[in-house]
DNA sequence: CGCTATTCCTCCGTATACTGTCAATTCCCG
DNA sequence: CGGGAATTGACAGTATACGGAGGAATAGCG
């Protein structure tokens, strides 16, 4: 096994499996597993191809709702993007720390922070969409055009499925 | 919008995106958005089944290696799970503060410690059984049988080209 | 107009998740 | 056999992720 193993280039997985226990149709096949594995690879190949942006998958999807919604406040935000209300909070906090947006606070409401991009938070949300874009070509990669609707399909029903239970 | 809006029954993404945007090709169809909804998604509906067991999806995926393969050690674990050697550290150190593994010196190797899935381990696994293929089972729940061998593999496929990167 | 319910943000606590580092230990090659 | 390389567990630091509590502010109803 290699020394440092970082997760991208792990994979004794399925050695050491096979190796220690040869179960087939375990967890390890199981939708949750499989999922968050999806999930690893799709973090780690976009920390791969944003590596000079310094932004990450979560950061760059507030920051495009950001942008794409000016005015709105955290809360709808994070409705945008899926996120709980708590951890908005954060990665606002990062966005706002780097500069990328502006948290004003609302006259009108002073309960609520509106939210806008700054220059530079548009200028980086531009400068790094082509390997945003590689990013998310690289992890179908492995699927041909007709198996990547079909994919992609079965994820949004899924999430729609979740979104209106019954 | 209903005001304690867990993650579970959260469903205004749609509304409130067409309202600010109507934007449809975006960010929110990228494979990187909907993979990260799944596995909200998938842990929630873990949650949701375990509720009574008190165990997290990435513990009881520990919880079974451990038994499953008693003797190996914390880093063999976390490659057959494909967790981080630091992420598997607190998750047996979790598990063993509930008392569901035991860890031991190994006197062959003082380096290495030694994992056993204790008898209330074992007797938790036996008992959340059922919930976890209902919880497996209700995240596929709107694919049908045909649909649900294609995603799979389709996860796989992605799953196997990360590990063995040409 | 006053009171209650709601909304918004923030903070706390817990659990992943990964990188980098370190000390102790063992391995292995010369 | 001696010493550098490798391995292992532990720790620090950063970033998600979510539930729950709480305070400030507003809305809505009587």
């Amino acid at each position: 096994m290699p020394s440092e193993m970082a997760l991208g280039e792990m994979l004794p997985e399925e050695a050491v499996r096979d190796a220690a226990h040869g179960g087939m149709d375990d967890v390890y096949s199981k939708p949750g597993h499989l999922i968050r594995r999806l999930q690893q690879i799709a973090v780690s190949v976009f920390a791969q191809e944003c590596a000079d942006h310094d932004i990450t998958p979560v950061q760059y999807a507030a920051l495009v709702a950001v942008r794409d919604n000016p005015g709105l406040d955290a809360t709808r935000i994070a409705a945008l993007v899926a996120f709980d209300r708590s951890t908005i909070g954060n990665v606002l906090e990062r966005l706002e720390g780097k500069a990328l947006i502006e948290r004003r606070a609302n006259p009108d409401d002073r309960r609520v922070k509106i939210l806008k991009i700054s220059r530079r938070g548009a200028r980086l949300l531009d400068a790094c969409e082509p390997a945003v874009l590689r990013a998310q070509d690289r992890m179908l990669d492995p699927l041909d055009a007709r198996e990547r609707k079909a994919f992609t399909t079965f994820m949004r029903r899924i999430i729609a499925q979740q979104d209106q239970p019954k």
